[in-house]
DNA sequence: GCATTTACATACCGATCGGTACAAAACGAA
DNA sequence: TTCGTTTTGTACCGATCGGTATGTAAATGC
């Protein structure tokens, strides 16, 4: 049997990166095919069909994102700084180099809730797997002493999440960078202490 | 000269909804004059083409959120209320009366980020105009003794602004209400008091 | 060397996309 | 009524959409 001569992991990583610009309606098979460097009846034999395609675009963003989310507050040992430096990599353009790059996952919420509820809902997930990660990085503050015990960790975890996504929505268009570096810093007040 | 046989304000609240709930490049022409009840050449000799159409749509999304933001945080007198009402009616379904609906400003700035810097800017317009009216409402409150003089209303407007998105996109799939809720609680603490 | 199997490239499919040509129909002005 | 103007509905346009049929080239087992 002839082998492919194409690498698989290669090209799955071309067609995300296309779907991470123009989202799943935007990503036509013909920049898809060009940009993964492979024909159509290459792309159909080996991936399915466009949705599967995407669908498995979108896990294997998920995974690398949740890999770059954990590096990124494994980098500092102290949480705030952790959460400062994940937001502020976050504006600056996070694990695709440009800000404005966005997120495929809130991307994919966005374009796609109503219209495919199981990839809103494995891009939700992917949300939800996030939060984990921030209250498990401000429990840990928490038993450090770094964080007041008062904080309720899996609430701030939303919170920060949700601000996160917030954040990477306006970053699509240019904001002013004040008005970034503003609510930043006063998200990370979320985490200094609690309040009634 | 005949006259037109549609209104011309009714029509295009029909467009904004179809774009509202399926953004710009999944909104057909036969959808779209489906649910406008007019024909394609009456569309195209009134609103001009698809692109003009949806910035009109837009226009018109982003004039009647703005209002009813303001109308929902008039509705309370104080600030923390107010707020607390405006975020828990979003989660409620909001103008729309779906959550799932999102906000199209929302949608704009991650469909059309990219492709679409005009529309994108005009989106992006929408957002930091709400910011303003929070930045006002928060004002008021530490004019009345509500809320701690030590508060940075400009930072903390932004900052609700942000997680106000990130709500809207959640809610694009079914989250727990628990989370929800305590995203919004934890929110609302940002206006509490200041800590550094 | 040969048969088999697999992947390849080309060329094509019906459907739908956004957008228009055209002629009938409906009004206002005369 | 008749003319002139504008809107309307139908029918159509080329282009592109996602997806495939087909024939050929390449690699392996025998």
């Amino acid at each position: 049997m002839r082998p492919r001569a194409f690498d698989e992991e290669q090209a799955l990583d071309a067609a995300m990166r296309v779907f991470w610009e123009k989202g799943y309606e935007a990503a036509s098979l013909t920049e898809l095919t060009q940009r993964m460097d492979i024909r159509k009846p290459s792309l159909y034999a080996t991936f399915g069909d466009k949705r599967e395609l995407f669908e498995r675009a979108l896990k294997r963003y998920t995974e690398r994102h949740a890999a770059y989310v954990e590096q990124v507050l494994e980098r500092e040992d102290q949480t705030i700084p952790a959460f400062a430096g994940l937001l502020r990599d976050t504006a600056a353009g996070g694990s695709g180099g440009d800000p404005a790059l966005g997120c495929l996952a809130v991307l994919t919420l966005d374009e796609l809730g109503a219209a495919e509820p199981d990839l809103a809902a494995q891009a939700l997930d992917h949300q939800l797997r996030l939060a984990a990660l921030f209250r498990r990085k401000i429990e840990k503050g928490i038993g450090s002493g770094e964080l007041s015990r008062e904080l309720d960790a899996e609430a701030s975890a939303g919170a920060v999440l949700v601000s996160l996504i917030g954040l990477t929505v306006m970053l699509k268009a240019k904001p002013p960078s004040a008005f970034i570096d503003a609510a930043i810093a006063t998200t990370l007040t979320l985490l200094k202490e609690e309040k009634r």
